[in-house]
DNA sequence: TTAATTGCAAACACTTTGCACGCTA
DNA sequence: TAGCGTGCAAAGTGTTTGCAATTAA
């Protein structure tokens, strides 16, 4: 496992201090498979003994955004953010809405539009973002999401 | 003006009953040009002298949104949820990260590519939600979001 | 040593809920 | 009149902040 030294140059190279929550985090969010709320990582820390303030998690959060190290969400009809480690590679999500579990997409079917788009509205485009809903195949098996079932 | 009387039956068509409040904020909602918060609608109605009570906004909006006769979105850095129209056009937005401005934008590159993603994983597409993130031709303007001004 | 980081408690913003009263169908 | 809709106050969530103590560089 090399897993898990990488962190702290990182962490240099952004010009932050290197402090153990800020690594554990951070290895913590590389480490998931999926993008995490603020109360999961603050929970899961805590039940591997590390004893952390949870305005620590968002304090901590909120700095390796700043510096890009992470990546904040807001997915529709929740009123909670979620994290996620930013590999520096373009993704998209496809959210199941049976069991809300979240799956990357690599492949992006939009790098042309956005030339289009400038073109028409005059903006200078920095970026965009793609959530895709569905059912999961798992969902699916179980009928959940099979059309409306009843109202 | 023949904007004010339509809605009346949407609402009896949807099975609900019709009062005061929820022809309002639909009104409202279908006048607005664009996506707007619940505090918006409560501030703009008490302006009007329009009587209400916070709570009774977002219990409307919660059943116009089960009617599906208006949309909830969430906007990634922002913490409250914006409401929208629901005008059955499939539309997508463009944010600007100067004013925050949201435009919307009706033409829509990802028809096709629904049907492959569904091939790729099988989940079983219902839909999705893209925004394009950028700068407007007035910020610009004011060299708001030129490249970074400085760290 | 010095400034950045943390814990704690308290405050915040947005949203939801319980209950009694009021109004639509 | 029966039951849904509303106002009010209070409680819930998720997130942020002030301040004193702690720690990294």
């Amino acid at each position: 496992m090399e897993k898990d030294k990488i962190d702290e140059n990182i962490l240099k190279e952004s010009g932050l201090k290197n402090t153990k929550h800020r690594t554990t985090i951070l290895e913590f969010l590389r480490d998931a498979s999926q993008p995490v709320s603020a109360e999961q990582i603050y929970c899961d820390l805590k039940e591997k003994n590390v004893s952390i303030n949870i305005s620590t998690v968002y304090r901590t959060l909120e700095t390796l955004i700043d510096k890009e190290l992470i990546l904040k969400h807001s997915v529709t009809n929740e009123n909670k953010a979620l994290f996620e480690y930013n590999n520096r590679v373009h993704k998209h999500y496809l959210v199941c809405m049976g069991c809300k579990k979240i799956t990357s997409i690599e492949n992006c079917p939009l790098h042309d539009y956005e030339k289009v788009l400038e073109n028409n509205t005059g903006f200078r485009i920095t970026g965009h973002k793609l959530d895709v809903y569905g059912y999961c195949p798992e969902c699916q098996r179980k009928g959940i999401g099979k059309q409306n079932i009843e109202d």
